[in-house]
DNA sequence: TAAAAACCCTGAAGCAGCTTTAGGGTCAAG
DNA sequence: CTTGACCCTAAAGCTGCTTCAGGGTTTTTA
């Protein structure tokens, strides 16, 4: 299998594999005559459970932890356990965070109803307001952000 | 007031308020003797109306957009709505996609109640299997991470 | 009055997890 | 034998800051 081919068997674009390769994820696999890489079956199997795992919003840090365990059939589970719990967690932190900030931005919507003078705009000024609750932080949620495009 | 005072004032990092200097939110402002910034209360309130902007979670862009209605007050505020309306579905969505997460978490979770060898771990082969759902991406949910520290 | 502490300055690098860009080389099809 | 699809590397860019290195200024304290 060249780049391109674990590329579609994992769902994945080329440069993040070169990536995680990078990050020391998956392995450096053996080179064609070109300089090509050459996959098995094995990186394949890598491959997708890291991208699971991403897919469960886990950091690298998380995941490299995870492969650690995998790649020691013999040692006990338990602080995979205590990962998966602790991101479990984390993930529900970040949704009751959510909750909070929909309700609010909710609130501020029902200030201007209708289009107007900026000036007059009651979001604009909503936004000038101290009533605006800090996010809950501290603890450490950790999951992506509302942003992307 | 010295950017210590305004950063006490808007509990926010002086360092953090450099850098929106940079960015073009906060206009420079002017200079003592000693080269020190020296602001009024109209740096204070605009700093305040960013912050509340962030811990609303919007982007840097979005906020620049803001504050350019809120500099031309008789504009109409149309905009502004959607912007809004547009930030509150970027919220919902990752919502839905973290309980979504939150789901699968726990359905992995139950793979593995007690503690064994990792080679036979529930969790660590759930996280081989193909029946991870892919976030629902392609719209642009929009937030903060599920991992801070 | 001098030295220490607290504050301020700039510019650059670091964080996560990629993505993008620049500038190439390799290989199969027509 | 050339076109196009694919592959390679190294480096920079993205967001929203934070941290660091290496200074200068002002205020407080002895």
């Amino acid at each position: 299998m060249k780049i391109g081919d674990l590329a579609r068997g994992a769902d994945c674009p080329v440069e993040t594999i070169r990536y995680y390769e990078r990050e020391g994820l998956l392995p450096a696999p053996a080179r064609s005559d070109g300089n090509y890489r050459l996959y098995g079956a094995m990186h394949l199997d890598r491959l997708q459970f890291i991208r699971n795992c991403r897919s469960l919003d886990m950091t690298l840090e998380e995941i490299r932890s995870l492969l650690r365990f995998r790649d020691a059939p013999e040692d006990n589970c338990g602080a995979v356990n205590i990962l998966l719990d602790d991101h479990i967690e984390h993930v529900a932190t970040r949704i009751a965070e959510l909750q909070q900030l929909e309700k609010q931005l909710k609130a501020l919507r029902t200030q201007c109803r209708k289009v107007r003078a900026t000036k007059d705009c009651g979001i604009l000024s909503g936004l000038e307001s101290d009533k605006i609750a800090k996010p809950v932080s501290g603890n450490g949620a950790h999951v992506r952000r509302t942003h992307r495009v």
